[in-house]
DNA sequence: CGCGGTGTTGATCGTAATCAACGGCTGTGG
DNA sequence: CCACAGCCGTTGATTACGATCAACACCGCG
């Protein structure tokens, strides 16, 4: 906004910074190239190994961070071992319960993963500084309660069958397919184990792996190896979604 | 912020404002007098009867609200006519999907409800002027977010016993309640019918009543009349929240 | 080679849905 | 005033869907 910044040079962009899809479509869109120096500072990108654990409920928030690569699944557990996964966050999504003192939920790595991590007092303090972000952030925040509201339908009324296409679809239109062999086929490398899918749709493995069997019998869906999944049609998997 | 408007007296809050909850607790608390008058020029406190409409899903977004007596429910439905309800609001909580083009659910007064409506232009341009304001409502969503992730562990991993438990935690720590009977006792009006806590939590009414029963058989609750309920303690009825 | 981890498939069981009947309450009209 | 319909909630009988228990296939790995 302030006039002396317009001149201010692309290459003065970070390097880590400059191909980064966050700057695009994600939260860091919203600041302008000095606050991005300013952030990056404190900035690292961190690799988790599938399985690894980001941060743990219950816990003190250390950080926040930014899905650059992979996918990153949110859940919860009832006393008894119960899980159920809440959330699901794609490159180039926020993670992390901002202004929270404790985590809400486990982040973990589904697939193996790329974050940019961000210490909490930092982005904080960026966030007080800049409404643009604090804007960029609601926008987001928004979207995640939509998207969480659209899952309890899911998770209250639809029958497993219902259930596994719902999620094919969502995981078919969500992450970036392989190879585009365009034609409506969506081919891509399923990023949940069958213990995740299980926990994300309030099933048991067994029934995940059953309702899997019958869309691939029913010629829905066609499964190679056993992470590779295309999808022939997905109007023909949307309707079966309920 | 501004000095000079320090000295601006108290009196000088609109009348409807003055012993609002939502400039306590809510929205409006994030708001300087003079900002106050100006929304309160388009504000309407408006009354809805239990059961009618105040928003459809998939219809244009008009206003927003911010709920000061009463419970309103938001819900969802499948094509086939299934319903979930996936939200309840209570005072002084705020209603609308900021920002949306068009209501991604139903609102409907869940009880008798007294809502301040406010226009969708004049508070997104309130909105845009208050980053204050923004970061309340950002506030408000992120616990909305919370309790949404919240039930869909109760939706996607508990057995109908636990479910209708931590239902009646939910109203028995969210309604106010009416005589303040102490001694860990809660007494209230349950502002939902058998059918809307059979769509809040994924069950039939059938289910829900006879869970009920049981509740009240076990001495956990007590029923009087139909809507009229007791909780002899919140400590028992969260030990079966599973 | 045996082992642990992951996924599939089959057999049986149990919980909640469905189908059905009935009780209480309210409002309506003869 | 009572008869009756309509709505809401409760309770009982039966069914069905998904959980549980169990066996096995596949794969990478020591």
């Amino acid at each position: 906004m302030d006039a002396p910044r317009k001149d201010i040079h692309n290459s003065d962009i970070p390097v880590l910074c400059r191909s980064c899809e966050a700057r695009h479509r994600g939260m860091c869109g919203a600041l302008e190239p000095a606050e991005l120096v300013t952030l990056s500072r404190h900035t690292r990108v961190v690799r988790h190994e599938a399985g690894t654990q980001l941060a743990a409920e219950a816990t003190p928030v250390s950080s926040y961070g930014n899905v650059m690569r992979g996918v990153v699944k949110l859940s919860k557990v009832l006393e008894d071992g119960r899980q159920q996964i809440v959330g699901l966050q794609f490159a180039p999504d926020f993670v992390g319960r901002l202004y929270g003192d404790t985590n809400a939920a486990t982040a973990e790595a589904a697939s193996d993963v790329e974050v940019c991590r961000v210490p909490k007092a930092a982005l904080e303090r960026l966030v007080g500084a800049s409404p643009a972000l604090e804007h960029r952030l609601m926008q987001q925040t928004l979207r995640e309660l939509d998207e969480a509201r659209d899952w309890m339908v899911t998770l209250g009324r639809k029958t497993a069958a219902e259930k596994v296409a719902s999620f094919l679809y969502l995981i078919a239109t969500h992450v970036d397919p392989l190879d585009s062999a365009e034609g409506k086929c969506r081919v891509f490398e399923m990023p949940l184990s069958r213990g995740d899918i299980a926990d994300f749709l309030g099933l048991t493995i067994e029934t995940v792996s059953r309702q899997l069997s019958k869309l691939r019998a029913d010629k829905v869906i066609a499964i190679e190896g056993i992470r590779r999944v295309q999808v022939s049609s997905l109007e023909r998997l949307r309707a079966r979604c309920g």
